[in-house]
DNA sequence: TTGATTATGATAATGAATCGCAAAATTATA
DNA sequence: TATAATTTTGCGATTCATTATCATAATCAA
């Protein structure tokens, strides 16, 4: 069993839920997924191979994801929640290209170190942090610059 | 003429728009009304104030502010978004208290030099960016404390 | 196997924000 | 100042992502 599956089980068991094929189907899915994935780019996924699993339930199981701490919810500004695996992975920020909507992922020690001191002037407690960088990546940048030639 | 309301002009202008008494009220009352203010709040206010202006034209006319340059929009992740003057104002980022829903202001310079290395590093174009420091305000701490005891 | 409990899918409901439209207001021009 | 082209307004309808409701189905401890 890999360790997501038993991470979420652990928490089913902790809370007295209970382990469905349809939470087992979109765990699967979702850890074979790009990262940064909708509900709605899931949902399709899984009903483009055959499930018969409603919306409402994907949205249910990526919040039960949520919570037990598989995954956590990004807003990158276009409307639609996104959810990532971070059980296991390392915490970073994003770099979001606004032409192509690629998402590069980044981490800095310093930033996040400032971040606290920052809190700590002002006698403030972090329990979250939310940095995003917006713009154009190089592939769009190499792209336009062809286009103007 | 405030420099706020000459700014908004000359867009109005610039864009063959229209001067209504409007947007003046609802210029008025914005820039008399703590940053970082809903839509919904503003329009509240001016109906308290004996306005009888619809919550389309306060939308319609915050967006026509953020197109101007004089004001932002931000979405601190209560699902509804909250617009702050930024006209002849410092760039600053964000602390959230999601106790009692404070929002510190702060300016960091290091923070948005690392931003920039974080940027070349990765080919990409920076236009703008979020960082909000998500948590408990000190006022919330002290409180806390205090039932404790 | 049972039965208490939880989960599901379909659909309705929600809430913030936008749209469409007829009527009203603005403003350039005469 | 009167005219008329253009823009704006308020209202209500609409959109869209997400959540709630509820009857039925599935899970699982005993
Ligand atoms: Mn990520
Ligand atoms: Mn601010
Ligand atoms: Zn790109
Ligand atoms: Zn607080």
């Amino acid at each position: 069993m890999k360790k997501e599956e038993a991470l979420l089980k652990d928490h089913i068991s902790k809370h007295n839920l209970k382990v469905t094929k349809e939470r087992s189907a979109v765990l699967r899915v979702f850890l074979d997924s790009d990262r940064h994935i909708t509900a709605e780019e899931l949902y399709r996924k899984m009903r483009d191979t055959g499930s018969s699993i409603g919306l409402a339930t994907i949205y249910r199981t990526l919040n039960l994801f949520c919570e037990s701490g598989l995954a956590e919810q990004r807003q990158f500004g276009d409307g639609q929640a996104r959810y990532e695996l971070v059980y296991n992975v390392k915490h970073h920020d994003h770099l979001i290209c606004q032409a192509c909507n690629r998402i590069i992922e980044f981490q800095n020690e310093e930033i996040e170190a400032l971040q606290e001191k920052v809190a700590k002037k002002n006698n403030f407690k972090i329990f979250s942090h939310k940095l995003e960088l917006y713009g154009i990546c190089s592939a769009c940048s190499a792209e336009k610059n062809a286009l103007d030639q």
